[in-house]
RNA sequence: GGAGAGGUGACCGAGUAGGCCGAAGGUGCUCGCCUGCUAAGCGAGUGUACGGUGAAAGCUGUACCCAGGGUUCAAAUCCCUGCCUCUCCGCCA
């Protein structure tokens, strides 16, 4: 949610802002619906205040046996005058907010302008291309022949765009979760948390998933969880509704998580491999910053993400992306691209975002200055570090063999009991 | 699933024959004083949110004692529902 005096005292800041984006937002109604609210609570307020002073004369008349019938019935009178009033004032604070939680975040001033993917930014490059001499695989082929990933049972068991490893293939996956891990806990700092996968419509919102995107995500019956489509809900909830102190910032998690997407406007996209399933997991990078340094933070946190790459030694390249292809939340991010040759693409592999306030203001994740008495909002930040699938992906493709076989890259092996190649 | 107990401020913990309770006391924290350091001591201050006013500090109003309803002129205190925690039993990984 952005700041709602920057809407009332700035608003064609926040639409040219906003308008950077691509889409247009209609703000138009926010600052009357606004305007209707602050009336109303003023009105209520003042004769909530009369009543409250007239309750006090009353329990000090009954106190020295007076008699109060007169008052009392005033009282009533103004009772019903403020239930009215405060009926009115529901209504217009739930369309308020409705509105607001549907405006998107503003793009940080260093986001570059575009429409679409095609206006991003590349920023970085890392290693090189492979070179082979036969024609390189996709993972899809190679997991087949090897016997690793069974994608027919896995659409048997439950349907499309899931996947059943096998073998060595769940060792990678599960070697690659544990790599990560250790390689953020111990190198970079973070303190592993593994959260619940289901959560309530609250978190949700707090991060932004909710309402917007609600048919993106998986909803369970009979109680209202919904299953994560990324660690980043559970875990920047972690410190919802909480005060934080200065000192304790920043403070860094990393959580793996399994996480289930709808991919409901993706039909026949990417429909084959593991680029794109409705479960996958991740280990993913949160941070919770001081505003002063937020966008240093987000720095450091796509490092800590590229870091597994490099260690994999993996050629990818680093994006920033443009106004128009910035996520709903975020005011500015890198997407970190995987280079598969067995598909001669980049694929994203990482997304790194600092969310400014945004999140902070809907799940009210705030910390206090030293020696300051107000709050202040933190800003929260996340990437992934990596996607497990994803990463699979581009281990098989970029280590194969032309026998099929695929040697595990070297900061594996400890974590694959040493086995040099899978095949 | 059955039986019982409970949810108060950063934390602990008072407060139930309804009214002057945003809430005693303690701890913690902040500032000042004091002691050559450490420990201790003394004094003051210390909830959040949303409004109004102000350049700001501040002043001021309203709400909030798990959440949502209800009773009442008036509720942390009474009633109902839900959520959560704890104990015992059952069941289970």
């Amino acid at each position: 949610m952005i700041d709602p005096k920057l809407i009332r005292e700035n608003i064609n800041v926040v639409n040219a802002a906003l308008a950077k984006r691509g889409a247009s937002f209609d703000t138009g109604g926010l600052v009357g619906l606004d305007e209707r609210r602050r009336g109303l609570i003023q009105e209520t307020e003042k004769l909530k205040n009369e009543k409250n002073s007239l309750s006090n004369e009353i329990a000090k008349l009954r106190k020295s046996g007076a008699d109060a019938s007169d008052k009392i019935e005033y009282q009533r009178s103004l009772g019903k005058k403020i239930e009215d009033l405060a009926q009115d004032l529901k209504t217009a604070e739930a369309e308020w907010e409705q509105q607001l939680l549907v405006v998107p975040n503003i793009p940080d001033g260093s986001v570059p302008e575009g429409t679409s993917d095609e206006d991003n930014r590349i920023v970085k490059m890392w290693g090189e291309k492979p070179s082979f001499d036969f024609e390189p695989k996709a993972h899809w082929d190679l997991g087949e022949n090897l016997d690793i990933l069974d994608f027919k049972r896995a659409a048997k068991i439950t349907g499309s765009r899931f996947t059943l490893y096998k073998s060595h293939g769940a060792l990678l996956e599960r070697a690659l979760i544990n790599f990560m891990l250790d390689l953020h806990v111990r190198e970079h700092g973070y303190t592993e948390v593994l959260p619940p996968f289901m959560v309530n419509r609250t978190s949700m919102t707090g991060t932004g998933q909710l309402p917007k995107f609600e048919e993106e995500l998986f909803h369970l019956e009979g109680v209202d969880y919904f299953l994560i489509p990324t660690a980043e809900v559970p875990v920047t909830n972690i410190h919802a509704d909480e005060i934080l102190k200065e000192d304790q910032l920043p403070i860094k998690y990393v959580a793996y998580t399994p996480c289930f997407r709808k991919e409901a406007g993706a039909h026949g996209k990417d429909t084959r491999g593991l680029t794109r399933q409705h479960q996958f997991n991740k280990v993913e990078l949160v941070k919770f910053a001081n505003p002063d340094n937020s966008f240093d933070e987000l720095e450091g946190l796509l490092l800590d993400a590229e870091d597994v790459l490099k260690k994999l030694n993996i050629h990818y390249r680093v994006s920033a992306l443009c106004t128009g292809d910035l996520g709903f939340s975020s005011a500015k991010t890198y997407d970190i691209e995987v280079w598969l040759p067995g598909q001669n693409i980049y694929r994203e592999i990482s997304s790194c975002s600092n969310f400014t306030d945004f999140q902070a203001r809907r799940a009210k994740v705030r910390y206090r200055r030293q020696g300051g008495n107000k709050t202040e909002l933190v800003h929260t930040l996340n990437g992934s570090g990596l996607a497990i699938g994803r990463t699979v992906m581009a281990v098989m493709e970029n280590y194969q063999k032309a026998d099929g076989t695929i040697t595990v890259p070297e900061a594996l092996r400890p974590y694959m009991h040493n086995m040099e190649t899978i095949k």
